[in-house]
DNA sequence: GGATTAAATGAATGTCGTTCATTTACTGCT
DNA sequence: AGCAGTAAATGAACGACATTCATTTAATCC
């Protein structure tokens, strides 16, 4: 999971390094190691450079701001989504996969959704390559053009909602101290538990289906 | 829209002062104009101290935190969101009506979004009681009890991912430098735009009405 | 080989949220 | 009425952070 800390156990006297020690890809990965075993609270531009063996000004030589670097981040991540069903499958087959695939992504990057659902897809060309792909299934089945885009943009709102919610607590909906005074909302909610499956889980699963479905048949 | 500021001419001396200066209404409220006319970049706890004419530490007597300060917030925003329908109408049209309010409210606290879809609702009775209405819209609707949670979740859902969407730049799909590297994107790009509509509302008409639809089909 | 540029250091800045010692007034008890 | 305890202000201070700047050193370009 995380690499070798490549802190060199000398301290480098000031002035330009010999070989560069820093580039793109090295503070990128260093970011996303951080984030991954220690988390998004914990990422701060003195603890990548400190991963890198490096003064947090020396960083700025190389990404103008935290948000930039965390745009890296989101290309790098952005790479686990899986959107090669379009060529392949049948539309709601990938569709559901594709979904799946972003929403475990994100579940694992939540600090990264409010970034990414205004992002410039200029900014962003895995992003752009991953809309050609999906855009490309849409039009594989027939879709009228300008109903495809509305179609892509619900689903991924459904996708980073969905994100954003498997991060809660899983006792969430307990109401506490309220208990008693909201009676039809604690019965289904004992007769969900009940099923024995989570509830971020379940809600995703359905909700998926449901949208996809109704997609597909209005086909607006 | 804003309120007048009771900002005192004479410098407040030290000490408990004869009469109360603040309290949780005061703060709450101080709190929402500060963000109505600014924005959330602009509400920090000095901002609302000074707008409450009082030092910010004075907040700390009423409030335990920033992050509570944003729930009272959330308290009182959510008093927008219209979950009347679900007793007097049709499942379907009061989860529209639910949803649209519910977005568009949410859509101007974007920021309250990631705090909200964590939030246990027994730290809000409010939230509680809209989904105690929104239960009972589908409990005589005639659903099974297990499924109405997720349901509503799924709803949830899409509506958080939707806000934030809602406040993505216009020209957000614009690729830039990338144009012409994603033919069928670009394609269904400029259908879109030739229909006049505004995008983000699109998706989330669109969506609402096939997941609407979608799960009353099914009804899992 | 000299000028320019790139890339590091380390000190400094500014913004925030938050804490703490201190002061003053209200409240409850006897 | 008087006193103890608590509530609610002030203002100074702290600790994180992101970010900037002056300085130093090395690579690169002509």
């Amino acid at each position: 999971m995380s690499h070798p800390a490549p802190v060199p156990p000398t301290r480098r006297r000031a002035g330009r390094p010999a070989s560069g020690v820093l580039d793109r890809a090295l503070i990128a990965r260093a970011a996303l190691d951080l984030v991954t075993d220690q988390g998004y609270s914990k990422l701060t531009m003195s603890a990548v450079a400190s991963s890198l063996g490096v003064s947090p000004s020396a960083l700025y030589n190389h990404v103008g701001s935290k948000q930039e670097l965390l745009q890296w981040v989101q290309e790098i991540v952005m790479d686990d989504v899986d959107h090669s069903w379009f060529a392949t499958h049948p539309l709601d087959e990938a569709l559901v996969r594709w979904a799946h695939t972003y929403r475990d992504v994100f579940a694992d990057h939540a600090p990264l959704i409010p970034l990414i659902a205004v992002l410039p897809v200029s900014d962003s060309p895995r992003l752009l390559e991953m809309y050609e792909a999906v855009t490309g299934g849409f039009v594989r089945a027939g879709w009228p053009p300008e109903s495809i885009v509305p179609a892509i943009v619900a689903l991924e709102s459904f996708i980073f909602g969905s994100a954003l919610d498997a991060t809660a607590p899983a006792d969430i909906f307990d109401p506490g101290e309220h208990a008693g005074t909201v009676p039809r909302f604690e019965d289904a909610l004992a007769a969900q538990r009940a099923t024995g499956a989570d509830n971020a889980d379940a809600a995703f699963a359905v909700g998926l289906q449901a949208m996809v479905a109704g997609l597909l048949a209005s086909r607006v």
